[in-house]
DNA sequence: TTATTTGCAAACGGTTTGCCGATTA
DNA sequence: TAATCGGCAAACCGTTTGCAAATAA
C-alpha cells in the first residue's frame, strides 16, 4: 500500500481504484524520477495511464484536489498556468533560471527568522512560501 | 509625469495615450488604495476606464506585460487564476488567511541568509519570492 | 511616412462541472 | 442499498492573438 494510501485511510477519504493508481504514482514520483519531480496534471495523467489507460483527466484534476485539501499534496505555482504536486513536507524551492531545475531545501534558521518577523507584524506563522531564483556558479 | 511614465522614457518604451492612462493610475493605486493594493488586470482596467473608457481590457493586458518585461511592474500569482501587479519593489508579503489582507515588510537578515543559502546550494541568487500565510494575533 | 499600437472578437489552454451510469463502504 | 465517484463533453475564465483601422515618432 503506498504512502498516499495510507493517508486516505487515516483521513476517511474514500478509496477507488483510480485513486489507488494516482497515489501510487504521487507515492513513487520521486523515487522513479528523481529529487526535482514536481509533475503538473498532464504528466501525472500521461503516468497514470500507462497503468490504467480508462482514467480520464477530470478524474486526476478531481483527486489531485481531493489530496491537496486533504493536506496530503502541496500545489505550487511556479510559473501561472499549470499547477505542480508533491507530497506535502515543508521545504524550499530553489529554481534554476536557466535549466528550470528546481533543488528542494530547508533552513531552520530561515523558518525561525519567518516566525519572528510574523510576530513582529502581529501574525502567527501559518505557512510560508519561499521560492529562490538563481543561476549556477561555474568553476 | 507619473512615475512609470519617466520609467518609459528612460527604457525606451514608446508612450500612447492609453499607456499613459495606465501608468498614472498604477502610480497612484498604492497612495490611494492604500498599502495593500495588488490590482489585478480586471480592476486595473475598472480603474483605467474611469478615465478613458475607451481602453480595452487587451491593451491592458498588453501594457502590463509590457512594463513587466521592462522591469517597472512585478507580477505576482498569490493564488493561481489571476495575476496580480504592482510596482517592482524587492519586498516580502504576508498574507492573511482569513481576510486576504496583504502586508509589505523588508528584512534585511532573511535578505542575506536567503544569499548564503543560494550559494551553498552552488547558486548565484538573482530573485526570490517569500509570501508568509498568517492569522492575526488577537490581544 | 512607416513601424507600432489598439479595439474587437475569436481562439487558447488549463481547469471545472453537469449529467448519468458505475462503484464503494 | 445509499452515497459517492468517474467518464465524457461542454462550459468556464483568465489570457493571448489575428486582423484592419488608428496613431506615435
Amino acid at each position: 500500500m503506498s504512502l498516499i494510501e495510507e493517508k486516505c485511510k487515516e483521513k476517511g477519504v474514500r478509496l477507488t481504484d483510480q485513486r489507488k493508481v494516482i497515489a501510487k504514482v504521487l507515492s513513487e514520483s520521486k523515487e522513479i524520477y528523481g529529487s526535482k519531480d514536481h509533475p503538473d496534471v498532464d504528466e501525472l495523467h500521461k503516468r497514470v495511464t500507462v497503468i490504467d489507460d480508462k482514467i480520464s483527466i477530470a478524474t486526476v484534476y478531481r483527486t489531485v484536489k481531493l489530496f491537496e485539501e486533504a493536506g496530503i499534496l502541496i500545489k505550487h505555482d511556479f510559473k501561472a498556468g499549470k499547477a505542480r504536486y508533491e507530497i506535502s513536507d515543508n521545504h524550499n524551492h530553489l529554481i534554476d533560471i536557466n535549466s528550470g531545475e528546481i533543488v528542494e531545501f530547508v533552513d531552520k534558521d530561515i523558518e525561525n527568522l519567518q516566525k519572528k518577523i510574523a510576530q513582529k507584524l502581529g501574525y502567527n506563522l501559518v505557512d510560508h512560501k519561499l521560492e529562490l531564483y538563481g543561476s549556477k556558479i561555474k568553476k
